[in-house]
DNA sequence: AGTTTTATGTGCGCTACCGCACATAAAATC
DNA sequence: GATTTTATGTGCGGTAGCGCACATAAAACT
């Protein structure tokens, strides 16, 4: 096991006190998340709950048509299978790695009977989901009224915040299959940010040089998104008492 | 009290047997929900949990700019104020009466007893709050990949699954301002649906005449959403065992 | 009945984004 | 080093939806 990673590097077991982190210690697997890898496909049986810790997991739906649209992310502050908890055992959307590191995952039983226990894991997911549903939330509005430029504005930072670099490892096609939008407008916008040295990207890499810049470009999502994480973080280091 | 009011009108409520139900039944209240209510602001405290008998709710976000777009609707499958057991006893969105009608009401700390019993209810809000999940990310994907016309069926369509009715009371501004749309938007596209013969409607009130037209005029989202609800409501039903 | 309010109809120019068709250049492969 | 693959740049016509400015007509009010 690397060495590296430790299961507290994931914000929602570091908040566990040791006798409810004990049971499941032993039962955290940690495993490679490989760029691209799909964790979960829609109407397959979940079989683990993922807790990413450098990882960045993307979570979408695919139209009939193909088309796409990314609903939310998921990085070290939370747990990609909610499903699991809420008398499911399927995904209503795919799960994809979109930016690669590791994770800790749960067997689907050890997560649910530690659910049912009703302690502090409990609370911290029941808490998590809610952060999850206003991103969802804050997504849709997202698409309804923002520009490209601002969505992907807002979509970098949000990486930003989940791995501590400034440079992300992510194509254009990448990011616009992400926001369900052209590539070329990706380009675009891109273009236009770099232009603006706030940005400056190579193939296949972004590396942000003036967050404050981004910050203005993006739409308010981006500070609704971050802020309700951060409350999130805050009331599970609090232990939610 | 209204005689033709009833608790198990909700679908939620009706499935908690005799033992599960007692303890709340005397907390129960019936409340009017007059059209353009609004049940909760953000940032605002939740007082009481919702569950609507023939009224709809719609969940919705308002941006800084003071755009807005609905995230999802509330009818007699649900309950309003799920927030309640996640932890935090704000809501993210506001909640406004889309429908008129009436609805159970449940006072907050009541409710959270009940869900921290870890019964019936318990998993009938968490199975239910899955289903309000996927319907929030089936509306952010159908917000950036559909038309407003398939947008409009798809909002009739739900709407008439939730009232039993064929005749909803909506003006063209209330439905553009739900979707997220221009009001003459909504107006061009209801007129398109009324030459085919598919809806008709008078100054306030939207019929609909052909629901089969209306289901190939809308988006797959319409499918996805009541298929949603209807294993949600089959779960329920048979208790989630 | 006359007046005010509210809901719907319609036209017009504008813009962001799309779909497509390529050119170019940087990696990867051989 | 030459070839293939993959990522990015760019142009262009098409269109859905927007913002605005009204006209019209149905209700509501007095």
């Amino acid at each position: 096991m690397n060495s590296h990673h430790r299961p507290h590097h994931n914000h929602l077991l570091a908040a566990l006190a040791a006798p409810e982190f004990e049971p499941i210690a032993a039962q955290l697997e940690l495993v490679p998340m490989p760029l691209g890898y799909m964790l979960y496909e829609p109407n397959i049986p979940l079989r683990h709950a993922y807790f990413p810790t450098n990882s960045i997991v993307s979570l979408h739906f695919v139209t009939q048509e193909g088309a796409l649209a990314e609903m939310a992310g998921v990085g070290n502050e939370g747990m990609v299978g909610v499903s699991l908890f809420m008398g499911s055992d399927t995904m209503l959307s795919s799960a994809v790695v979109q930016t690669a590191g590791h994770a800790y995952r749960l067997e689907r039983l050890c997560l649910q009977e530690e659910f049912n226990r009703a302690g502090a894991l409990q609370r911290f997911l029941l808490r998590y989901t809610r952060a999850l549903m206003t991103q969802m939330a804050q997504t849709a509005v997202c698409n309804r009224h923002h520009s490209v430029e601002q969505q992907l504005s807002r979509w970098l930072l949000l990486s930003m915040e989940r791995v501590p670099s400034r440079e992300l490892t992510m194509t254009h096609e990448l990011v616009a299959s992400m926001l369900g939008v052209r590539r070329e407008s990706v380009t675009e916008a891109a273009g236009n940010l770099q232009k603006a040295g706030i940005i400056s990207y190579r193939r296949g890499h972004i590396s942000v040089l003036d967050k404050k810049g981004l910050e203005s470009r993006s739409c308010e999502c981006y500070g609704v998104v971050k802020s309700e994480i951060s409350h999130l973080l805050n009331d599970v280091r609090l232990r939610l008492q």
